[in-house]
DNA sequence: GCGCCTACCTACCAAACGGTAGAGTGGCGG
DNA sequence: CCGCCACTCTACCGTTTGGTAGGTAGGCGC
C-alpha cells in the first residue's frame, strides 16, 4: 500500500492550525512515538498519521527526522537541568543539597516519564556533535551531582575513601533507572521514590559523624 | 547500489566453515552490530558484510532477524543469572550474600559489556512473549536481589522501614547503569566498581546494628 | 474583492529493508 | 572416482523508508 489516498480535496480531520500550535503537537506526538517504537523503529509515517497529516507535510516543520529527536531530547534535558540546579540552591550542607537534588531529579523524571525515557534511551541515536551540544562537553548534569559529592568530602560529610566519580555514577544510576520501571498511578508516588532513593544514597556515602548529626 | 557483485565464483574471504563455528561467529558479529547501531538500526546486510557472506545466506542459519536478538539476549541473561545465583551461595548472613551477588553482577556486566548492553538496551525490541520467555514471568534476576533484601529485613540487618522492592530497584539501577559508562581499560577495574557499589548499597540499606557488626 | 502567504496535499524518487527460491560448488564418505 | 549434502551464491520480491518538488485551498491584509 502506498500512502492512503484521500483522493478528495482535504483529508478528514485534517484541520488547519497555526504554526506554533502544530509544532507543539508535532513534538508531543513524536515524543510518544519514539517512546513506543524507539527512534529507528519509528517512522515519519507513524507520526504524520497520528497528526492527521501526510508524511511530506511534516517537512514544512522540520528538515529531517533527526531534528525531531534533537528537539525532544534537548527540551527535556534543559528543563531537568534547570530543576536540579534550582534544587541545589537550598540552605544547608552539601548532603542537604544533594538530598534536595535527588528528590528533584527523581520527581522530574517521573513527571516527565516519556520524554525522559526518550532522552535516556535514544540519545545514542544522535550523532556525537549534536549529543554534545545537548550534554555540554563538561557533562553539566553529572557535574551538579559530582560537585556536591566533592563538597561533601571537603566538609567531612562524605567518606573520603570513596571515589567521587563512582559515587556520582552510582547515584545517577539508581535514579535514572527509575525511567525503566516507574508507571504513573502504580505502587509508588514520585515523592516516595525520591525520598527513599535519596536516603539510601546519602546513607551509602555519608560519614558516620555526618549521619549522626543529620539524625539528631 | 545493490548487493556487491562478486561476479566470479566465490567472494574474496568467503571461507566455508562448519555450522557450529559459523553460528558462533554469527552471534558474535550480530552482538557487536546491535551494540553499535541498535536492533532497529542494524541491518542484516551489515552483519552479512562483516561475516563475508551475502545477506540471503544468513537464512541458512536463522529464520528471522529477531532470532538473532533473542539468542544474543537470552545467552547473556542466562549466564548472568547463573553467576549471581552462584554468588548468592556463600557462607554468611543476607548482607554478606548480597555483597557477593553485587560483586558478581557488576563483574559479569563489565566482562560482558557488549552483550549486556544489548540485553539491557534492546530487550524492548522483542515481542512480549519472547521477552518473558527470557526473563521468566517471575523476574528471576530481580528476585535474587529482592529475596536477599527481604531476608536481611527478617534478620534485622536491613532497615525495616525500607520498601524491599524500592531498595532492590535502587541497587539494580546503580549496578545496571554501569553498562552505560564502563570502558575496559578505563579508570576503574570491574572489581573496584563492584566493591565500591556493593559498599554504598549495603550502607544504604543496612541497620546501624548490622553495620557495626560488619565493621567489627 | 484581489492577492499573497500559510499550511497542507499530490505524486513521486532512489535506496534500503527483511525475506525467499533455487541454483551451484567443493569436500568427504563410500 | 562418484554422488551426496552442507554451505554459499544469484537473483529476485514487495514494502517501507526518509526525503523532494511543485501544486492548491483558504483566510487575512489591503
Amino acid at each position: 500500500m502506498r500512502q492512503p489516498a484521500g483522493r478528495s480535496a482535504r483529508r478528514s480531520g485534517g484541520e488547519r492550525k497555526p504554526r506554533e500550535e502544530r509544532w507543539a503537537e508535532l513534538i508531543e506526538v513524536a515524543t510518544q512515538v519514539f517512546y513506543e517504537k524507539g527512534y529507528d523503529g519509528a517512522s515519519l509515517q507513524d507520526i504524520a498519521d497520528r497528526l492527521g497529516m501526510l508524511k511530506g507535510s511534516l517537512y514544512y516543520y522540520i528538515q529531517s527526522k533527526e531534528d525531531l529527536l534533537f528537539d525532544v531530547i534537548s527540551a527535556v534535558h534543559k528543563t531537568g537541568l534547570e530543576v536540579i540546579r534550582g534544587k541545589a540552591d537550598v540552605p544547608g550542607g552539601p548532603l542537604d543539597k544533594l538530598e534536595s537534588v535527588i528528590l528533584g531529579h527523581v520527581e522530574h523524571t517521573c513527571r516527565n516519564l516519556v520524554p525522559t525515557a526518550v532522552f535516556l534511551h535514544e540519545l545514542s541515536a544522535l550523532p556525537v556533535e549534536r549529543r554534545q551540544e545537548i550534554l555540554g562537553t563538561e557533562h553539566a548534569y553529572q557535574g551538579v551531582f559530582r560537585d556536591l559529592v566533592e563538597q561533601g568530602q571537603a566538609a567531612g560529610e562524605v567518606r573520603a575513601d570513596l571515589d567521587p566519580r563512582l559515587a556520582t555514577l552510582s547515584i545517577l544510576g539508581s535514579t535514572n533507572w527509575v525511567y525503566r520501571w516507574f508507571r504513573p498511578g502504580g505502587t509508588f508516588t514520585p515523592e516516595q521514590i525520591g525520598s527513599e532513593m535519596a536516603e539510601m544514597a546519602i546513607r551509602g556515602i555519608a560519614t558516620d559523624a555526618a549521619l549522626k548529626a543529620r539524625n539528631a
